[in-house]
DNA sequence: TTAGGGTTAG
C-alpha cells in the first residue's frame, strides 16, 4: 500500500468544493484507476475534506464535469477521477463519459481504456469517444477494434462514431473497410448527417474513387461548407482539377459563402490548374470579404501565383505576410525555382536563415531544384553537403533526384551515375527518370538503356517508359531495338496515353488532346497550324519524329507529330489573342520535346512570348530562345 | 457527455 501525504487540492472555479487528495497524486491515481471498482480500498488512501456540509451538490454531476473541464493536466484529471469513484458517481453515465472524453482529449488512451473496459453500462457517446480518441492519436487499429466490439455488442453506431471510423479509413486509404462501413450504413438504413456524408465523400476521394465521391456528394440533401470544401479539394487532387473551380462557382451560386479553409482549397486548385484569371478572381474574393492573410492562406497564395506564372505577384503576397513559417519560405524558394530564378532562390534561403527559421527537408528539395533549373552546379553541390553537415537532415531519394538532374543536365553524367550507384535507399522512378532525361539531352545511349530498363522494372505497366527508351534507340538509329520496344508494348497490351495541353485564353481554360477535333474552332485551328508549319519549314524546322512511336513510315510520323496537343493549343492561342499578347500554356501532360522546339520557333516567327508550364517548370519562349537556357 | 474540410516537394 502506498504511503501518501495529504494535501488540499482546489479545483479552479470550484474552490469551495475543496477536493482533498493525496499528494503523490500520480502514483495514487495509477493505483486507483485499475482498482477503481474496488471502492473499499479508496477511503483508506484519501481523506476528503468538505468545506461545506454534505449536500446534494456533491452528488451533482455538473460539479464533476466542471472540475474535469477545468483540469489542465493528467494529474488533475486523475484526481477528479478519484473523487468520482469515491462519491460513487461513476455509475452516472454522463460523468463517466465526460471523464473518458477528457482522458481522450489529453491523449491518455490507456487511462481511458481502463475506465471504458470496466464500465458496466455504455451508450453511443461512450463508444464514439473511445473510437474517436484512438483515431485522433492515429491508433487506427485500436479504433477499429473498439468499433468491431460495438458492432458485435449488437448496437448500431451513431453518426459521431461513423464519422470517426470513416475518417480512419480515409487517413490510411483503406477503401475496403471504408466500403464495409458504408455497407453497414446502407444495410441498416441509418440516417446520415452532413458529417458522415462529408467523411464518406472525403474517404472515397482520398482513395481515388472520385466518381463515387461525386455521386454521394450529388445525392446529399443539403451541402454545407465542409462538404463543398471536401469535394472541391477532391477534384484539385484529381486529373480534372478544373472541376474544382467550376464547383466553387456553383457553390457560391447556391448561396454558400466560402470560409477560409474553403478558400485555401480553391487557391490550391488554382495552383494545380495554373489558371491565372481564376487566381485573380479568388484573390479579389479574399480581399473583398476581408479575409486576413494568415500563414496558411498566404502560403497557398504564394504557391498559386507562382504556379500560375506570376513570380512578382507571388513575391508581393509573400512580402505582405505578417507571419511566415518554414512552409512559406520553402514555397517562395520553390517559386523562384520554377521560374529559373536561381539567385533569388538562394537569396531567399539566406533571408530565411536570418529570420531564424530552420530549413526542413522540403526546403532543400526546393533549393536544389532551383539550382538545377538555373544551372547553379557548384551551389547545388554545396547545399547538398550543407543539409547534412549543418542541419543534420539526411538526404532522401528526392534530394538525390535533384542532384542527378543538376549534374546530368550539366553533362556530368559519370558523377550522376556514381550518385545513383552510391544510393543506399530505395531507388524510385523519379531518380531513374532524371538520369534518363540527362542521357537524352547528351545522347548517352548506353546509360539511357540502363536507366530506362530500371524504369521498366519499376513500372512495367507505364507505356511512357517504353516510349522514352524507344525514342533514345531511334535517335541512335537502333531500329531493331525500336521494334523490340514496340512489340513489348503490344505484348503487354500497353497503349500510348495521349498527351493533354491546357491553355488560358480570354479568362477561360481550353483543353486539347493530340489530334483533337472537339474544339468549336477546330477548323480554324488546323488552318492556322498548317500555315505555321509552312512558315516553320521555311525557317528550317524539321519535325523530330523520334517522339513518335508507331510502326509507320516517316511521312505518317510527321503527320502524327503535326497535331500534338501543345501545337494545337499554340495555334489556338495565336488565333484567339491579339498580337503582342503572351500565350500561356497553363499545363502540359506528357511533354514532347518536338513541341517545345515548335514553341520556340513560333515565338521567333510571330514575335510572341510563349509561356509553357510543364511539371511546374516554366519555359519562357521569346524570340526563338528559352529563358531557362534549356536544350530545346 | 461524443464529430468534419486547409499551406511547401514529388
Amino acid at each position: 500500500m502506498l504511503r501518501l501525504r495529504k494535501q488540499t487540492f482546489l479545483v479552479p472555479g470550484h474552490d469551495k468544493l475543496g477536493l482533498c487528495l493525496a499528494n503523490t497524486v500520480a502514483a495514487l491515481a495509477d493505483t486507483i484507476i485499475p482498482l477503481y471498482h474496488q471502492e473499499s480500498i479508496l477511503p483508506h488512501n484519501i481523506q476528503i475534506q468538505e468545506q461545506q456540509s454534505q449536500s446534494s451538490r456533491c452528488l451533482d454531476p455538473k460539479l464533476y464535469i466542471s472540475a474535469l473541464l477545468s483540469s489542465r493536466s493528467l494529474i488533475q484529471i486523475r484526481q477528479v477521477h478519484a473523487q468520482v469513484v469515491v462519491r460513487g458517481m461513476l455509475q452516472n453515465l454522463v460523468v463517466a463519459n465526460k471523464l473518458l472524453y477528457i482522458y481522450a482529449q489529453h491523449k491518455a488512451l490507456s487511462d481511458a481504456y481502463a475506465l471504458f473496459d470496466g464500465m458496466k453500462e455504455r451508450n453511443a457517446v461512450t463508444w464514439s469517444v473511445m473510437v474517436g480518441g484512438f483515431v485522433k492519436v492515429g491508433d487506427y487499429a485500436s479504433g477499429f477494434g473498439i468499433f468491431r466490439e460495438l458492432i458485435r455488442s449488437g448496437m448500431l453506431p451513431d453518426n459521431y462514431t461513423l464519422s470517426f471510423v470513416i475518417r480512419a479509413c480515409r487517413d490510411i486509404t483503406d477503401l475496403l473497410n471504408g466500403k464495409l462501413i458504408h455497407c453497414i450504413v446502407l444495410k441498416h438504413g441509418l440516417q446520415l448527417d452532413n458529417f458522415v456524408c462529408a467523411a464518406l465523400v472525403d474517404m472515397y476521394a482520398k482513395c481515388k474513387v472520385i466518381v463515387d465521391a461525386r455521386q454521394l456528394f450529388d445525392n446529399m440533401n443539403s451541402r454545407d461548407i465542409v462538404s463543398w470544401t471536401v469535394m472541391i479539394g477532391a477534384y484539385a487532387e484529381s486529373r480534372n482539377a478544373y472541376e474544382s473551380l467550376v464547383l466553387f462557382d456553383r457553390m457560391r451560386g447556391e448561396g454558400v459563402d466560402a470560409d477560409k479553409i474553403a478558400l485555401v482549397t480553391v487557391v490550391y486548385a488554382c495552383a494545380k490548374v495554373g489558371a491565372m484569371h481564376k487566381a485573380r478572381l479568388v484573390h479579389d474574393y479574399i480581399s473583398t470579404n476581408k479575409f486576413s492573410l494568415d500563414v496558411i492562406l498566404g502560403t497557398a497564395m504564394v504557391d498559386m501565383y507562382a504556379k500560375c506564372g506570376s513570380i512578382d505577384s507571388a513575391r508581393e503576397i509573400f512580402d505582405r505576410m505578417q507571419e511566415k513559417n518554414v512552409i512559406s519560405w520553402s514555397a517562395m524558394i520553390a517559386a523562384y525555382g520554377y521560374h529559373g530564378h536561381g539567385s533569388e532562390a538562394l537569396e531567399t534561403f539566406s533571408m530565411m536563415l536570418s529570420s531564424g527559421i530552420l530549413p526542413n527537408s522540403i526546403t532543400f528539395i526546393s533549393l536544389l531544384y532551383a539550382c538545377s533549373h538555373s544551372g547553379l552546379i557548384e551551389e547545388g553541390l554545396r547545399f547538398f553537403s550543407l543539409m547534412w553537415d549543418e542541419y543534420s537532415l539526411r538526404p532522401d531519394v528526392k534530394h538525390y533526384t535533384c542532384m542527378v538532374d543538376l549534374l546530368g543536365r550539366a553533362g556530368r553524367l559519370d558523377e550522376a551515375l556514381k550518385m545513383v550507384e552510391s544510393l543506399t535507399v530505395e531507388k524510385d522512378e523519379g531518380l531513374w527518370g532524371a538520369l534518363l532525361g540527362a542521357c537524352r539531352i547528351h545522347g548517352n545511349v548506353d546509360l539511357a538503356e540502363l536507366a530506362a530498363n530500371a524504369l521498366l522494372d519499376l513500372q512495367p505497366q507505364n507505356p511512357g517508359n517504353y516510349i522514352l527508351l524507344s525514342n533514345i534507340y531511334a535517335k541512335a538509329g537502333r531500329w531493331k531495338d525500336v521494334a523490340r520496344m514496340r512489340d513489348l508494348m503490344s505484348q503487354r497490351r500497353l497503349k500510348k496515353v495521349p498527351g493533354w495541353t491546357w491553355i488560358e485564353v480570354d479568362y477561360n481554360i481550353h483543353q486539347f488532346s493530340a489530334g483533337d477535333m472537339t474544339h468549336p474552332r477546330s477548323k480554324e485551328i488546323y488552318v492556322m497550324l498548317k500555315s505555321l508549319s509552312k512558315k516553320l519549314e521555311l525557317a528550317g524546322y524539321v519535325p523530330d519524329t523520334n517522339f513518335v512511336l508507331h510502326d509507320v513510315d516517316e511521312e505518317a510520323k510527321v503527320g502524327m507529330l503535326y497535331a500534338h496537343s501543345e501545337k494545337l493549343a499554340i495555334a489556338f492561342g495565336l488565333l484567339a489573342t491579339s498580337s503582342g499578347t503572351s500565350i500561356r500554356i497553363t499545363k502540359n501532360l506528357r511533354v514532347c520535346g518536338d513541341c517545345h522546339t515548335f514553341s520556340k520557333l513560333v515565338s521567333a516567327i510571330t514575335e510572341r512570348v510563349i509561356v509553357v508550364r510543364d511539371a511546374n517548370r516554366f519555359h519562357h519562349f521569346k524570340e526563338g530562345a528559352c529563358s531557362c537556357g534549356d536544350y530545346w
